[in-house]
DNA sequence: TCCCCATCTGTAAACGTTTGCATCCCTGGG
DNA sequence: CCCAGGGATGCAAACGTTTACAGATGGGGA
């Protein structure tokens, strides 16, 4: 009666031993004789078989699966962290179940649900989630080992970067070529995703030149949508005031294509008439020469699922701060 | 004695009734009285009672899962895709687990395990996977509802995009503004994604040119790699030929925003020196203002996912063939 | 009044594994 | 020759649900 797939019934029938044994054999447990360890793997072959997910799952308590969520405002950022994320998952015989939050009503129902999706995995890696924001929603989260990359997570592992830090030298590094007037290209607090990364960098940008004895004036700092879009439009509001910055630093590679852009509808010469730095080493920024603050994003995820395998073998909880290099390309220069 | 999580049973003893009427009243069956299942909703919601996943797929069969696989060769068309893919899922109470194919070797192993990995899942999404061109590795898919998005599958859904006719139509478009010298700027197939796409789209490039009586100069077809760089080479190369092109025609918008940079540093100014048209209306482009083709990406998804739902509904499998608009938008002009 | 059927509930057998415990056999040391 | 002990195996009880089936109750039509 096999008319479904293969059981551990049908290997044990076939070969003439008990299903625990072939349990075993498959498995790789010891107590069992080499010959009928060999006899059941080549029954197993023959059959096609493969284990039940869900029936080993239930009794073993692990599902060998790892949750990862993330949030889809900017598809760059996690998406790349993703694909470490997952390469180290699925080598280790991880699944990968994902959350994303492409909508704002998301993170509400992602919070509700979370318990439940918890329930569903090994571990988590958490990327933007910024739940540590959102009191006690986030227990959900700490009885399973998780990883948040982007936060800092109270019982957790985390693996961050010190944004404030990477604004400042990326601001520092246009002062040492003689600029004195820096423009701030700022991404707004983003709807329903309470993370403190603009204020921040914004923060590191107001350090970087009050450490410099320059002024902070607030008609350099303008805000458009964390898109290039958004870059072109604050670069035009800027260019309109009344003495102009010579040189911008964005809070994201995004809004920088778009301040070059700009600038070049505008007959601007970069980086001879302005100089432009970004956050994140974009895809694209360096064909696009793009002079910026680099997140290696990727290596991150790797990271971050590393982390999380460790933390299901016991390993301690760490808190990991990456480097953030200013990379120096084609989009800064000298003040003429 | 409930130690962990509660059951099924532990509502059971609290309300005073059969585990079979819980579980019943917990998914809404009829035959339950109405005073007994807000009894046991109660129980529930008190208790913080939830499903045991594991268990409740065992018996079932049905695992409220749906994988979606994808290569992460060139990161923007698969995870907007996953987006809208994800949104829908999620609405409709599935799990979404994801298997990429981040390196060459990937592709080997995701299709050993394509058995394995479908076996956990109610239905697939198939992204750009080509598993068409693989022969019986292929079959694993087909005992489980399956779309592919980007190829036709034989025995599946699909949802795909007519390559070589929207090639056409962007070398047209330039013909129509009067190019008679028209570049291609070539992706190379891809090492170990058997993918017809660049096969199709310089079909269609050749097309336009016949149509309209041009010669296919095969010095105006260059390939660089899927990226901005391999872009920006493969226009350079083009412009050091003798009777460089007036216009060109790029496999993807990447490709474009390479050749868009290269051309600037060149002094060649876009459009009045050089016309370049894109595919895929990637996330930048409009920013950037670049003419492309425009492949709805996450609507593509949204759709693929809708489809899956069909199918696991009984729905007959469907072939759409998603419709490409040109955009035109700054990078191309009348020759002159 | 009787019977039938619909509604409600409970019993128990699955689902396909893993795993604690018991059993048997065999070898080697005393 | 006996016994200890470890290797190899089997038995059966979990794991937490779903679901076929059977039983109980009550109301309405003949």
């Amino acid at each position: 009666m096999s008319s479904g797939r293969p059981t551990i019934k049908d290997i044990a029938r076939v070969t003439g031993v008990s299903v625990a044994t072939v349990s075993r054999a498959l498995r790789d447990l010891p107590y069992v004789a080499p010959e009928t360890r060999s006899r059941v793997l080549e029954a197993a072959a023959e059959l096609q078989y493969e284990v039940h997910p869900q029936a080993s799952r239930l009794v073993s308590g692990r599902t060998w699966t790892i949750g990862v969520v993330a949030p889809q405002f900017g598809t760059w950022f996690p998406f790349r962290a993703l694909g470490g994320i997952n390469s180290v998952f699925a080598k280790a015989g991880y699944d990968v179940l994902i959350s994303m939050m492409t909508a704002p009503g998301d993170r509400r129902r992602f919070l509700q649900d979370a318990r439940s999706f918890c329930r569903r995995v090994d571990g988590l890696v958490l990327i933007d989630t910024f739940v540590s924001l959102e009191g006690d929603s986030a227990d959900a989260f700490f009885d399973r080992p998780a990883v948040a990359v982007g936060e800092r997570l109270e019982g957790a592992s985390s693996i961050t970067i010190d944004n404030r830090a990477a604004a400042r030298r990326a601001v520092e590094h246009l002062i040492e070529l003689g600029h004195a007037r820096i423009g701030l290209v700022a991404g707004p607090p983003l709807p329903d995703l309470p993370t403190p990364v603009p204020e921040q960098r914004r923060l590191g940008y107001e350090d970087a030149l009050r450490a410099a004895g320059l002024p902070v004036d607030p008609d350099l700092a303008v805000s458009g949508e964390w898109t290039a879009a958004g870059g072109a439009a604050a670069l035009a509001s800027l260019l309109d005031g009344t003495d102009p910055p010579t040189a911008v630093f964005c809070m994201s590679d995004e809004m920088a294509f778009g301040v070059l852009r700009a600038a070049a509808r505008r007959g601007l010469g970069v980086p001879e008439d302005l100089s432009v730095v970004g956050f994140d080493d974009h895809d694209l920024a360096g064909a696009l020469g793009l002079t910026t603050m680099r997140q290696a994003v990727d290596e991150m995820g790797v990271r971050a699922a590393a982390t999380v395998l460790g933390l299901i073998d016991g390993d301690p909880a760490t808190d990991i701060t990456w480097d953030v290099p200013l990379l120096v390309r084609e989009t800064t220069a000298r003040i003429g």
